[in-house]
DNA sequence: GGGATATATATCGTACAGCGATATAGCGTG
DNA sequence: CACGCTATATCGCTGTACGATATATATCCC
């Protein structure tokens, strides 16, 4: 598990970056590694990123397509995208109260 | 950990959803839990919450109050409101991008 | 009064996720 | 040709998530 929240760009579970990662279009491995770096400051390891994709197919989120050389390309499944939305538009909402919650808090 | 994010209302990190919790004043335990499970849907049992509310007391994140009663109330401490106010922002940006790039995907 | 239910906190144990470290190898380029 | 980038894969430790369980008081209503 991660350390925690104090001083990062991660907010999430690696799973949800990655399915947005995937929902740009179908990926490799390492253009998901850059593209989340990219997105969210933070680096994401080959052993978070690998494990993750191998959960996610076994979960039936992403699919994975034919090699292209010695890329291993995965795309969202239906269930991935309805799932990314799903989740997307509940944090959506969390976070606005959350920010609405914070908005007097000073202490 | 948790299941994936196959079927609930559970987006990110317990922590999270306790500094969200507390963003609306002090509670105490029990009050976290059913306010957690009011907002997302999602139960939130004394298994991760006493847990959690310990690593975050350690963390500086929270502090503990006089008890009244039977009630062990926390608030946040001025590290918890900065760390949550960078956390929801973050996450805001996060969910419109991801937002955005679902726009078309229908599959 | 007494049984059920709600309030309230705490701990144990297991499963497994997160992630750094490490290994391997092809490719491009100065 | 050496170095750095691209690309995937696995190992192992740590720590988190969470259900189960225990305990005690308070409240409700029959």
């Amino acid at each position: 598990m991660n350390q925690g929240m104090t001083e990062f760009g991660r907010f999430a579970e690696p799973t949800l970056y990655i399915l947005v990662s995937l929902s740009d279009g179908p990926k490799h491995g390492y253009a998901i590694m850059t593209d989340v770096e990219a997105v969210t400051g933070a680096p994401l390891g080959p052993g978070t990123l690998y494990g993750a994709l191998a959960r996610m197919e076994r979960r039936g989120l992403i699919e994975a397509l034919e090699p292209e050389d010695r890329r291993r390309p995965y795309k969202l499944t239906a269930l991935g995208v309805t799932t990314l939305r799903t989740q997307l538009e509940g944090l959506s909402g969390f976070t606005r109260l959350g920010l609405s919650r914070l908005g007097g808090t000073t202490i």
